[in-house]
DNA sequence: ATATCAAATTGATTTGCATCAACCTGGACG
DNA sequence: CGTCCAGGTTGATGCAAATCAATTTGATAT
């Protein structure tokens, strides 16, 4: 081993190995063919580990890369100039953070750890130089950029059209579908995030937020003590989600 | 002129003339050094004319192409299981519609012609295939992409933290601005939507909209009759639109 | 002109959730 | 072990906006 590659071994932007990862199928990665990983291996930096509540990037600073989450999770949100709060999202492993940035030269939002969580980083000036090479990688974006503005539309019509009960029932069941796709247990699992954060981010009062979780408990749907969350029953939880539109074309 | 020039202009898809667009300032050209803007006008094809409520694509139909507004406005709205519609844009010549169905095979959205409006299209597949040739016009897509989930989260902080005044004010502002980009009056323009997208769109009641711009009236900040609305007072416009943070960070 | 129908306005009442306030719970730490 | 304090829960009250209901206005057709 050459003193340069012991050295570049011991510095904190360590490559990457996407080849090795098992995020692979969610993240990146998904996007390329085998002899082309190399080509993402190059640019990828491991990032290093964050403790919980550290700032992955801060709203207004320079815009420089795009953070997959490898362990973790993150939240993302705006300051207004009046000093209010919006959270804006939740980042499960595999999940690209730093996408509403691309619209200009600073970050939109600030991104916050919600546990120890660990990032890959992709510079955004080499990741757009290999999407230029790779059409599979740049269609890939292009569908992640979609569906981010697509998620936020759903948030837009969850928190203009549906009750406190239909807005905490649709994020439990996405965090259920997205703890599964990762092999998890989409019936029982510990949220990442504070009653705050998820109060917050469905536009309700923390107060709310828990009088709408006992009362789901109440009703047997959930379990909750904390945050720890069971699921008992899962279609009770999406039928939550339609009541509205079921009254809207009921007869 | 041979017979095949002669045929190939008497198409509906013509080729739409970008070097001599009004809008290339506003609209994909922006982003393209002249001797590349050929390759632009050769994928470009020129759409028809659309009437007043007529479909440009609807939801769940194949996705084939982004379509930039040359002339006119368009809503585009998300249709739900229970036939709830939810208003999720408006869009000005100039504006590039469709980002959102990038994710997907089909289109995520409807878009509807909010007045007469021309449009010109963009095969999906040869954008793709031109902006992996030019970096600038890939910088650009992911430019558009990223405001575009920014005006999303935008969208939902106000569907969640502001009033029915402040969300109402802020969408006059917004029109404002966008008009005075056109070139035409910031101060004076005609809303090319019903009040019932407004209200859809702002998360109101059709209700709400009329109170809040009759009080508006009777402030003396706007005027207002019908779709022609005049704004006499930007400051307190702008004063209404902070309000709610001014409270939240006073003393 | 007059009829027709959708869009917009105005008023009266209800309601879901925010707000205010008090109290619990559990983990960190001296 | 008790203290502290942030995070969470529960209860009482008030309010902004939805809903219900009734007109009015405006555009289009007859």
């Amino acid at each position: 081993m050459t003193q340069a590659t012991r050295l570049r071994q011991a510095t904190s932007a360590l490559k990457a190995s996407c080849h090795q990862c098992s995020l692979s199928n969610l993240c990146l990665p998904l996007a390329i063919q085998d002899n082309d990983l190399d080509s993402l291996e190059d640019i990828v930096q491991q990032g290093r580990i964050y403790n919980r509540g550290e700032h992955i990037f801060d709203q207004s600073s320079p815009f420089r890369s795009c953070f997959a989450v490898k362990s973790g999770s993150i939240k993302t949100s705006i300051i207004t100039e009046g000093g209010e709060e919006q959270v804006t999202g939740f980042f499960m492993p595999g999940e690209l953070v730093g996408l509403d940035s691309m619209s200009g030269e600073t970050y939109a939002c600030t991104a916050k750890t919600l546990e120890r969580t660990s990032v890959c980083e992709f510079p955004i000036d080499k990741l757009e130089e290999l999407t230029g090479k790779l059409p599979d990688l740049q269609h890939h974006m292009y569908r992640l950029m979609g569906q981010e503005i697509q998620n936020s539309h759903q948030l837009a019509m969850l928190l203009s059209k549906n009750t406190a009960e239909e807005r905490i029932a649709s994020l439990l069941l996405s965090l259920s579908s997205r703890f599964q796709r990762r092999r998890m247990s989409p019936t029982n699992f510990s949220l990442p995030m504070a009653r705050n954060d998820i109060a917050n981010f469905l536009g309700l009062a923390v107060e709310t937020v828990s009088r709408v979780f006992t009362r789901f408990q109440n009703q047997g749907i959930i379990r909750a003590r904390g945050r720890e969350v069971e699921l008992l029953d899962v279609e009770a939880l999406q039928l939550v989600t339609r009541e509205f539109s079921r009254q809207g074309c009921s007869q």
